[in-house]
Formats: C-alpha cells, structure tokens, sequence
DNA sequence: TAGCGCTTGTGAACGCGTGCACAAAATCCG
DNA sequence: CGGATTTTGTGCACGCGTTCACAAGCGCTA
C-alpha cells in the first residue's frame, strides 16, 4: 500500500531489450534479461565473487552511508542494526541482509563499527574512486546541479558544463565555464568523464545522449521525459518530475475515493480493512 | 545487470513502520505492509474493484501516456501493443498486463484507440481532477519546480511557493508571489493543496514537512536528502540526487572491475577482490 | 571460566512482479 | 460465409526481493 520510488528512480530500458521497467518502488521501471542481481549474473556461480547485489540494495546502502556520515559526526562509534534501520526507514533485518552483501563488519552482540561500516560500503559502491560527472542543459535545473558541488557527504566532481546557447558558452556557472554541445564527445573524452547528466529539454535529449555516449560516456542520469536509447553497455537511470507526480496524483485520487466511498453507507468495512 | 531506479523514485520509509524500500529502480526505496499493491490490500477481494495495481506498474502507465501523447500528436489514431511498449521501453506482455489493471479498451487483432486509452489512464492515475501543487525551497531547484510550468502533457498547477528567505517573499516566481514558509499551513490548507515538493536544504526538510502535514497536504515529493517522518497517511516519495549518482558511481565501478578483472590473469585477488 | 544476554548473519519461506504462451476475439480476404 | 491472420487479454510458472526466525558469536559479569 505505500511504497512509491520503487527501487528510486527508474531503470531505462533500451531499445535492443525487450522487457524492461523496476519496482522496488521505485524509481519506476526495471529492466533486465538476467537476473535482477548486479554483479555477474552467469548462471554458474560468480567465481570472483563480485557478490551480485540487487539493485534496490545498493539505493539502500547509499542511504546507510548518508546516515552513517551523520551519525559519524554527532560522535557515534558504532551502531548496531536497530539504530541505523530505523534512523535509515528500512526494518533491521532488511538492512542486516544489505550488509550482508558488503561483507560482515559487525560484531555480535555489540553491531558496526561507523567508521568501518562506512569505508565498505563505499568501497562496494565504488566511491574510493570519484567519479567524473558532466551536466548537459544549464537551465535552472542545470544551475542546480552544477551547484550541488558538494553532494552529501563526498562530492562527485562536476568536470564539465554544456549547452547549446552561445551567450552561456565561456560563462562560468559555479565555478566551471560552459561549453558547447558540440565539443561533448571530445571534452568527455579529453578529461576522462564517466557519469553524464541530462538536464536539457526533452527535444534535445536523444542527440546530447548519443555524444555523450559518443565521448565515452558510461552512465547517463537522464532528468529529461524521454526514454533514451542507448548502447546496451550504457547504464540509465531517468529522474521523471512529472511520472512523480502523476503517482502522487494516483495516491491522492485513490485516498479521495476512499474516503468517500467510506461516507456513503453501503459500507463494508470489513475487507477493506483499513480507513486511512 | 541492468535495472536502476527501481520502480522510479523511492517510497520512504515511515517512522512508525518497520519495513522499507521500492524498486523498480529509480531512486530507490521501497516499504509496505501489506502486498505492494495500491487498492486495498485486504485478504478478502476488493469489492469495489478499485482495482490494486501495483506500484511499477503506475509508474509506467505515466510513461505510456507521455508516450501516447507524443504520438496523437503526429496523428496516431490507434496503437498495438507492440508499438506503445516498443516506445516505452518495455516489453509488449507487460504493457499488457499493465493496460489490463486500466481495463479492456483494446481490440484484437487491431490495437488500442490513441484517445481511449489515454483517457481510461488518466482517470486511473487521478488526473481528471488537477491536484494542486506547492513547492518549497525557492533556490535553484524550486525555480526550476516553479517554472517547470506545464509539466508534459497536462501540467499539475503549482498554486503556492514558500522559502524562508524574506529577502524572497514577495518576489514573483514563475508568475507566483512567493510565500514565507511559516505561512505554508494556514496558505496549503486555504488553497486545498494536495501536494507538496521540498526542495530545501537537508537541515529544513523535516520542519517543512511538518508543516505541509499540518496544512493538510496528502503527498510529498522530497528533493532533500534526508529520511522524512509523516504520520502514516502522508505518501512520501524521494528523489535524492546524491543517490542516483552513487548508483551509478556503483555501475561504473563494477564495469571498470569486470574490465581490469579480465585484463589481468592471475586475478582472483582473493579477500579484497575487486581492484578498483 | 562458565553463564547470560544481546546482536549479528543467514537459511528458508512467502509473496509480488515479470515473462511466457496460448485461448479468445475481431478483422480481412477469398 | 469460412478460414487465415493479427493482436489482445490472462492463467501460470519462475525468480527476485522481502521477511521471519533462529543459531552462532561476542562481551560482560559473577
């Protein structure tokens, strides 16, 4: 009954793949052909042990890591399942599961150690390496992104600015000057960027996705409402405004109705259950 | 292997709830109680047939109507199954499935009617009636909200901007005066706004969010990066930016070691593994 | 050192969502 | 008018993710 961003965001399908969209609330579509797990989905088992970690795990642990970081500084030294699944909106035995698949930092009887409990997840996100990010699009979404600079708790560092509109290019939006769309794919490949961000209108998106897949780009985070397509080795994730809103008008619509249906007599409360 | 924002943004977690978070990708949390579904998830079947479509499933239907939009638009007048999934990128059966939580409105042999179906969705999400939206957090991100102005395809109406910034009171954004945020309950609960979008710094959220309950908003979009506690019939869905990037850093991590791994013989680094 | 209590880690079961495959239905064509 | 073709709608089975429940392990205390 509730659960929305399944999984967050959205997993994008591509055009060579026949399925598609997620859960997990999510973000809402999924897509695979293999298992749903991360790692290496061979049927045989993962010989390197890349632990294959399900999607809607690694969203969680990111939000373990943010919650870790604050409890770091409020002084705490360790944390046991209880503290952090509650402070972190997930039940323990969920979060004991996602640990699970980090490897075992904790010790009975006492819990996690926040330091060493942060370093591995961070080691499993990957975030010992910093990822570089380009945004593409400085609107004011764009402006916003740019600014992020610190995100929480470690920053991905935003290497490079591109829009279409000549009177931005050279103007530096913080910090960093813009450039031109058209030099994507040589800036991208010039300066090493793995992550880009697609903040531009929704006409634009598919052609500023193919440079950026052109510069080597390896993951998009796509604001724009289109669905991208993509090379199969291209990892997208879509923030949708409007697919968010329009579930939240879904949820508002269902409680009205509800509540309505409650006020006219007929009744039956019984199966219904709750009243909301 | 691949599957991001499960399920779209994330449900968050509720305080009084011991379980958690979404999928289908996007952003990523999920929790419930009973099943997943949205309609009343009693044992019993739902004798008012409101129907319980799960979560992904909604988030998709968003899609397919961006995409059934799109292509009344070039003059499609009917669609098959096939062709709508193939735009949307999902596979044909499980647009099926999703359509059939709408109803039957399709003809065999011959497809679904443009107009039809994009109306049956609509009424099914709830947007026959225009929810109202109030943003608040006017800084780069709640202008981009403000001016997001028709969202695609029908926009949700934002009727209200708050920040606690005097300095921004009073200023017109996106042709709405802006609101000081010690006003949002008496202003939400005037206006009948459903909605509610945070896009403040973390440290505000959770005040502006009380805030919004007590003016008796329904739903909340969250931008801050920060677990939100709301009485249980307040729907929460998150959109954490920082998130999606460390999925993605995640991806990228996992591409680099999968490369390096296969590069480099002996592998089998044993204890610490990937290589990073 | 032995016992007790607390917390982790996980095996197993349940449930939802996905994908397959086919029957039903409607149109077209001969 | 009957058969061929196309496409919907769905019953069923598989699989992943969630949850339960408990054994294992660690520290503290007597």
């Amino acid at each position: 009954m509730r659960d929305s961003n399944a999984s967050e965001g959205e997993r994008v399908p591509r055009s060579d793949e026949a399925d598609n969209a997620p859960t997990a609330e999510l973000p809402a579509v999924t897509d695979r052909n293999g298992p749903a797990r991360t790692g290496r989905a061979a049927p045989g088992v993962d010989p390197n042990r890349v632990r294959a970690i399900p999607e809607a795990a690694v969203a969680r642990l990111a939000v373990y890591l943010r919650v870790l970081s604050a409890m770091a500084e409020h002084g705490a030294v360790t944390v046991s399942s209880e503290e952090l699944s509650s402070a972190s909106g997930v039940n323990s035995a969920k979060l004991r599961k996602d640990l699970s698949y980090v490897g075992s930092y904790g010790t009975r009887g006492v819990g996690y150690e926040v330091d060493v409990l942060t370093a591995e997840i961070e080691r499993v996100l990957g975030l010992t390496r910093k990822q570089k990010v380009a945004v593409v699009g400085i609107g004011n979404l764009g402006h916003a992104l740019a600014n992020y600079g610190g995100f929480p708790g470690r920053g991905f560092p935003v290497e490079a600015l591109f829009d279409v509109d000549a009177d931005l290019v050279g103007v530096p939006v913080g910090g960093m000057p813009v450039s031109h769309i058209d030099d994507i794919p040589k800036v991208c490949a010039q300066r090493g960027i793995a992550i880009g961000v697609i903040a531009t209108p929704p006409a634009a998106a598919q052609s500023v996705c193919d440079r950026l897949v052109q510069g080597g780009v390896q993951c998009i985070l796509n604001f724009a409402p289109v669905v991208l397509r993509t090379p199969p080795h291209v990892e997208v994730r879509k923030v949708d405004l409007a697919i968010e809103l329009q579930i939240l008008s879904f949820h508002v619509a269902r409680k009205t109705e509800q509540r309505t249906r409650r006020r006219v007599p007929a009744a039956r409360a019984s199966s219904n259950g709750e009243v909301v």
